[in-house]
DNA sequence: TGTACATCAGTGAACGCGCGTTCACTGATGTAC
DNA sequence: TGTACATCAGTGAACGCGCGTTCACTGATGTAC
């Protein structure tokens, strides 16, 4: 009783994620067509239209993949290490995107990297996946604050409790309502590292060191730097 | 003396890098197009081709370009505290980089966002330009160490002596020599804070966190940690 | 100073290409009775 | 179970578009004597 259309259907949908993704990883973003994916679907470029509504639609579909693909694999490593303390956690995060951006460059690209021009992904269905990394660490942050684990060390003045407590409140992190518990110093520490994080991973991805070096020792000290950042000594 | 022929073709030269700059700032380096840059200066599509060999080059020209203008930007910036000391230069480079990334958010993204696809740019005449600052950090670090101002606190095992040094002399610096002589540790600290600051500007210039959400907070936050990593307590 | 030739800048037409999207259509699958 | 109609998936042709690059050409600028 299923019905071979739906069946159908769904098999037609995870054929056209699947080459998209692969169109993805091998041409990026920019290059990414509808014309050439249903090539590779061997269909013609107008059957695409009964699943999607145009090219900015595949890209959110592959945006979302892409989230759900990295959220899955850095939620996977810090359950894995989940009983270990939130040092180790960080660990695990840290190397788990880091690892994933390097086996999936363009994908890294389309998600941190230059926005895709002319491109706006719908907020609605883009934020909850997208967040997920994010949310992820501000729950070890939060852990460690309940242990007393945090690191407040670095706090000076500037990093004032109303400036920042607003931006959790107005940014990214609105959906989550523990967030908004925590202390301004931890949840700053969790943002810059972050940020850290990213800028790391990117520089290694987009080659912004030149290319043909090794960057693990850096990349490893970088981990110390974000620990001792979020946990400190 | 000069010659008609020379100076137009200066004229022309210069035209097509304002010209080419006004394209990038407006649709970004994916939709950069020697047949719009020749409508807009109203010549012929061909008749770029007596200036450029191709897209390739005029793409390359305008990334030299970026690197300049972030360059001069930044040497001016620190410059004008030289005699303040690292701390307050290593604080003037970062806002320095940031008001412009903000200013020039597809350059930005052109130099430290994902790369172009099918382009890779000529390193003979990139890295120069493109080093510029990184450099400008360094030395800042390199001032600190001779005064005994330098930060070797974050250091633990992993960012072993050997494996950074090969890093840098194999690595951007190599044309430095005077980076060689800097201690792993300064040297370490120096690549971490950059990448911080890139992963805080990339953030904020690619709207990492939503769009609408206010970082000055956050990223005067970020540089008193990058001072903190380079120059201790 | 004038002339003959060489160099150069810019034109306009043309090449072949891939793109996103629309539309009228055919044939298969599903549904109501 | 069979029939009549409605829905849906996929086709193929066509639309108008912009792209990078080549090429034979014209007319202006430069140079040697």
């Amino acid at each position: 009783m299923t019905g071979i259309r739906a069946t159908r259907r769904a098999e037609i949908e995870a054929r056209l994620l699947d080459v998209g993704r692969r169109h993805l990883a091998s041409h990026g973003a920019a290059a990414l067509s509808v014309r050439a994916v249903a090539r590779d679907m061997e269909m013609a470029p107008s059957a695409l239209f009964r699943y999607i509504t145009g090219r900015d639609d595949l890209l959110t579909l592959l945006i979302v993949d892409a989230y759900t693909s990295l959220g899955d694999r850095v939620e996977a490593a810090v359950d894995a290490v989940r009983d270990d303390g939130p040092s180790t956690q960080w660990d695990a995060l840290a190397r788990a995107v880091r690892a994933w951006a390097v086996e999936h460059p363009h994908q890294w690209a389309l998600l941190y990297g230059s926005p895709v021009p002319d491109y706006a992904a719908p907020g609605e269905v883009t934020t909850e996946p997208g967040t997920r990394v994010p949310r992820l660490l501000a729950g070890i942050g939060a852990d460690a604050a309940r242990t007393g684990q945090a690191g407040p060390a670095l706090v000076r003045a500037s990093a004032d409790g109303g400036a920042l407590t607003q931006l959790a409140t107005a940014g990214l992190m609105a959906a989550d309502d523990s967030l908004t518990a925590l202390q301004p110093a931890t949840l700053a520490n969790g943002l810059v590292a972050w940020m850290l994080l990213v800028g790391a991973v990117s520089t290694e991805v987009f080659e912004g060191f030149g290319g043909d070096v090794g960057l693990s020792p850096l990349f490893d000290y970088t981990v110390e730097v974000g620990a001792r950042l979020l946990f400190g000594d």
